[in-house]
DNA sequence: GACTCTATCAACACACTGTCGAGTTGGTCA
DNA sequence: TGACCAACTCGACAGTGTGTTGATAGAGTC
């Protein structure tokens, strides 16, 4: 009784009991609920659809995991782990070009989240009903919220932008935007800008917000 | 077989036939799901329970509606067709100051929405599985784009806008970002403007993104 | 070879949704 | 008035999904 239990709660969500091997099994699920995701919306997969695709019956998903939810809740944080990742590296390049700076920390999130279509999507869909899952995005979105307002601070004391809205409203907005903008794009739904427009569109709104002067007017 | 029966089409979504008194029947159970969703999301509402809100049984609900998607669709078309009135009258009065006209244009499109915030959340929610929902939604954010962008073009042409994106693509992601943000801020979600910031930090975001110069860099 | 722990599933109990058919009721007109 | 029709109502059913229970098979100790 002293082997491997530590050390999990990321995976508190995953099978019942740590050690054994169906642990194949667990990635079959997980394998499965993103392949399917590709294919159609969260509400039009059922535990079933999960359960056939790893091989094994309805009763037996469970023993994996507790609900359909929690499938797709890991799938999410791992997609927001990984864009954390690469958020951490994009941040101190500002400085020589702004405009060339945040392009590129703009750009490493959507890539995490533009290679992940069907997660993504789920990950919006499962935040109208799940608690949890929306606890777990406004965790990721209070800490792009703070890289970004710091920065934007940062900007402003180094002479750079200019005062304006306090920048921790000033980032939300534009987080928000691009939250939108992007699942948009990638859902295909409506007015929506192409794909591979996204990334020009959004970066020149954050720079006119964040560095242009318009004053009173 | 003359009378009252051409003219409908948007109730084509309400009960089967025309005529008839059960017609209060139709507005108690509108004003139930009204009221459940000031209450708990879409999500928590049953059938059932817009059947007992009404005074009905749950078969006779579907005399009425075909589903509970329906009867939210018809909150949303009324809540869409109320916000697009008010947009028709706030357009005219850019010219003189800028950041007011935007400033009337957007309030007036909050308020319609803010003042129903369950519809509008229930909103949000059915556009993640019904594609009525997303249509309807997709139809009216069109109208605004094009409004917006024409705006946009209009300022530009007399001077008081410089170059920039194309209209459309401004438009939208700006449009994109007061979505989210309202949504956010109604939800009372995590990271989000307080109600009384939502308007000053928009219509500053619109204000220099459309006026904004920043050239370069 | 008794014991234990993982792993598996048939069968069940629920909660919903949507439908069918058998009513009831109020007005119309022969 | 009484036969008829359309609006309206609901009990009972069928279908689909979720999550649980209990019995069981197998692999690995000791």
């Amino acid at each position: 009784m002293a082997v491997s239990l530590p050390a999990r709660k990321a995976t508190a969500r995953g099978r019942r009991t740590p050690r054994a091997s169906g642990d194949e099994r667990e990635r079959a699920i997980l394998a499965t609920a993103e392949r399917l995701l590709e294919e159609r919306p969260l509400s039009a997969i059922s535990v079933e659809d999960l359960a056939r695709g790893a091989g094994i019956s309805r009763p037996t998903f469970y023993f994996y995991f507790p609900s359909k939810d929690a499938v797709v809740l890991t799938l999410v944080e791992r997609t927001v782990a990984e864009s954390d990742a690469n958020r951490e590296e994009a941040l101190a390049k500002l400085a020589a070009d702004p405009r060339a700076g945040w392009r590129h920390g703009l750009r490493a999130s959507f890539e995490a989240f533009g290679s992940r279509r069907g997660v993504v999507l789920a990950a919006a869909e499962l935040r109208t009903t799940n608690a949890e899952a929306r606890e777990l995005w406004a965790g990721a979105m209070e800490d792009w919220v703070t890289d970004v307002s710091s920065i934007i601070e940062a900007e402003r004391a180094r002479g750079a932008a200019p005062p304006g809205l306090p920048a921790r409203e000033l980032a939300i907005a534009l987080l928000q935007m691009n939250e939108r903008v992007q699942h948009m794009a990638l859902a295909g739904e409506a007015p929506a800008l192409a794909e591979d427009r996204v990334l020009d569109v959004l970066v020149d709104v954050w720079v006119r917000a964040i560095y242009g002067a318009v004053a009173a007017d």
